[in-house]
DNA sequence: GACGTTTCAGAATTATCATTCTAATTTCAG
DNA sequence: CTGAAATTAGAATGATAATTCTGAAACGTC
């Protein structure tokens, strides 16, 4: 009945990453860890080795997730990209709000656990990944004439990226979808060719 | 030698909005908050109650700081609105590069502290004023047929305020003034009317 | 079925920290 | 001076949490 760690990893990341996401590294104890996760105590430490590498653990769920979800959207030949775009945060805000919680990368930038040479490793490297596919989709955009042109697609990704932080940040302050629905939707008439 | 409590508080309070601003509200310990203002744990205890009134000294000191210097400039007549909007931001993106610890206000929104009512509601009623602001800014910039008139005012400077908290985890996380500069501007751009 | 190994639950350990207490010292009015 | 009141430095308290330890239970192999 008590599932062996060979079959439960995954399990076990999954919980890992809900459990961090909701209650954040500091915050969530290893007595919370061992209730969700429903592992032994002394199995986890010898499986992970401690708190941090539960946290790793964790990230990279929250990681393969997100990236299997917003890469395949936005690289949808069948969307136009300022859409696949649009799709991505209307996903990202909606769960946000939903939770409460912010997003797992967002609140890890802010944390002291951030500031951890492998976390901090996997954070930037994360976030390159997601800045390189908006990139890609508003230069497909000015391709098409749909990105305003005086902002050049590697800006314009940056600035989706410290939008959705600043999202990030509200969530976490209890915003509602539509008031960060707002937000998004106006970066995204200034970013786009017919704004002015 | 040792200054009483009277002649003290403007100076703890400063202390305390660095201390707080520095390390955050959880990893000050009550031993650095003794050690940085010089006062006597017993008396800290008398003259604030606990830790949290303590941080709420330290977030009124940030607060009146903050609030002369940015609505001085805001609402300076000699200067254009976007041109005072971009001397705002130029100042906070310089400072918190310096400083590597985001804005007090914007570290607030995303720790647990920011969940007490008292905090949350002095963090809410100084974004509301700094939103106010933005938002006069931006509505005589659009009067000088300077915005982006796919724009309206409160959008923009809600943006405005979303991008703020963005670099704010930017800022956490190490990035430099010139990456964070490069995202205002970009910003900046697509508000503008000039823009497409 | 028996024994050596693995796994378990939960206690022990160690550390940190907010808060309170205490005994000594300083202050200052008379 | 002097003695009551205020103030101090730092120890005690109580709580929480990460990590390690321990003795018992479960398991698999023969």
């Amino acid at each position: 009945m008590t599932p062996n760690l060979q079959t439960s990893i995954p399990d076990t990341q999954h919980a890992l990453k809900e459990l961090f996401w909701r209650r954040g590294y500091e915050h969530a104890s290893i007595d919370d860890v061992v209730n969700e996760t429903g592992l032994n105590r002394y199995a986890l430490y010898n499986a992970y080795g401690g708190k941090l590498e539960l946290f790793l653990a964790a990230l990279d769920a929250y990681y393969q997730e997100r990236k299997n979800l917003f890469l395949r959207n936005l690289n949808d030949p069948e969307t136009a990209p300022l859409d696949a775009v649009r799709r991505v945060f209307e996903f990202a805000i909606t769960e946000m709000a939903e939770r409460g919680t912010g997003c797992l990368m967002c609140n890890v930038a802010t944390e002291e656990c951030g500031r951890d040479p492998k976390v901090a490793a996997r954070v930037e490297s994360y976030l390159d990944e997601i800045r390189r596919a908006y990139t890609d989709a508003l230069e497909r955009a000015a391709a098409r004439d749909e990105l305003n042109n005086s902002v050049k697609p590697a800006d314009g990704a940056a600035l989706l990226i410290a939008v959705k932080l600043g999202l990030g940040v509200h969530a976490k302050n209890g915003a509602d979808a539509s008031t960060m629905l707002s937000i998004f939707n106006t970066a995204m008439t200034a970013l786009s060719a017919d704004s002015s």
